[in-house]
DNA sequence: GGGTTCGATTGATGTAGCTCAATGTACATG
DNA sequence: CATGTACATTGAGCTACATCAATCGAACCC
């Protein structure tokens, strides 16, 4: 995937003091590609890096952030509420994805973050970002780029996992799960998360993985991974056309 | 809701000669919002004015376009096929909305574009906009916000219109149309079109919506234009829960 | 060990919405 | 006027999914 063999300038050891962040995400990262490390000096001062636990909260709907994240590892779902109290999970962040674009707007945070796995996040001001950009007209290219990215997925996020059966619908979650991962292993959500994202109960998201499972579309892979036959997968989702 | 009783400057009659364009929905538009006349000299000139009837598509998926537009009065679908043929529309765009901001990052448009009622269209080049923006960071803010409403947009999308019973996906479906125009008149599309947008059958769509007609939820309103009672639609919306 | 808790699984049943198909209605065309 | 076309409406039957509820399993704690 990655074309480029070696990062021209990217951030230094002097990073945060933490050995890890030669690897740190970021450093690949859309929305800091390009950049000088002349133009980090601004930035990398007021990095922090959050660590979170299945479960724990990145941030809450409505409030007003200064921050924002770039995910190294981990995933982490964002839902919002409906009036009546129904839930839905939105979007699901990856590592690379960038979250709370918002605040570049002043705004609040449109969703509540939680990790649904060990995740580990970089955290930094919006203001350092708006500081940047002021002068580095890159920098507002690779922001538009992250906007247009989470666009993209939310489209996707439309089609794909809210549209169809939903044993279609749970066959394209797990698809796009194994296409992500190496080796198609992907680790699987609750039930009810699950559910969250497809629009349908915890029951038929539990119902239509077992079945899946016992049809050998998947196979478990020891501490909670699961390898998904991306193959069948795809000929079933197709199949509701045929 | 327009807390500026007057616009300082915006375009001159010299706007493309057309005399309409005084009360161009540009002038309004968050896009071009607070920028100076003489900023406009780049922009002006190019730009185009487009009139679509119902059903004549604007841009179609995968296109390399070098415009964007802005939609003065009417409304366009964008809508995304899935790999086995099924359709969805994934948003809506009104009066005052932008489209096309793909065309920044030199990506093709991502989705197809099709005209619903008669609707003028303002078009004008990408480039212009990128040259602009070069000049004014004002416009990089106001590109950012029109991004941040279309994320926006699409999120409200999956909660409000892909949730839920298709009685309340027809009934939110109602209100927002609804809360957009003024005496909560509006007028309706094809039941096809609706069966897209909410992801049910154009069946089921009628159904509902001659129900609705029945229980006098809603009334015709001559030419097409319907008239929405929003109190009781709401309610039949979180009644969902009771 | 026995008990508790939390989530996954499975069962039984009702129903919402899909499917296939007919009919009705408005508008254009000869 | 008759005829065609396109779309909305309505019907009948069937399936997929929601709902309510029980059971099961693993992890944890006393």
């Amino acid at each position: 995937m990655s074309k480029k063999p070696e990062w021209p300038i990217a951030f230094s050891d002097a990073w945060s003091g933490k050995a890890n962040c030669k690897d740190c995400a970021l450093r690949n990262s859309v929305l800091f590609a390009g950049l000088k490390e002349s133009d980090f000096e601004d930035l990398h001062q007021p990095v922090d890096q959050i660590i979170l636990n299945p479960g724990e909260k990145l941030y809450g709907e409505g409030e007003l952030g200064t921050h924002m994240f770039t995910l190294r590892t981990g995933s982490v779902k964002l839902e919002q509420y409906l009036s009546d109290g129904t839930q839905r999970i939105v979007r699901l962040l990856k590592p690379m994805d960038v979250a709370g674009l918002e605040t570049l707007l002043n705004e609040p945070y449109k969703h509540n973050a939680f990790a649904l796995q060990k995740t580990e996040i970089c955290r930094y001001p919006t203001s350092a970002v708006i500081g940047l950009s002021k002068r580095n007209p890159q920098l507002h290219f690779n922001l538009m780029t992250r906007w247009q990215s989470a666009l993209s997925d939310a489209d996707t996020w439309i089609i794909e996992l809210s549209t169809g059966s939903a044993k279609q619908r749970v066959a394209r979650l797990l698809i796009r799960l194994a296409k992500d991962a190496k080796d198609a292993q992907c680790s699987l959500f609750g039930r009810e998360d699950m559910g969250a994202m497809l629009g349908i109960t915890t029951e038929t998201a539990s119902r239509i993985i077992a079945e899946f499972k016992r049809q050998g579309l998947m196979k478990e892979a020891g501490s909670g991974q699961f390898i998904c036959d991306v193959g069948a997968l795809e000929q079933l989702v197709s199949k509701g056309r045929s």
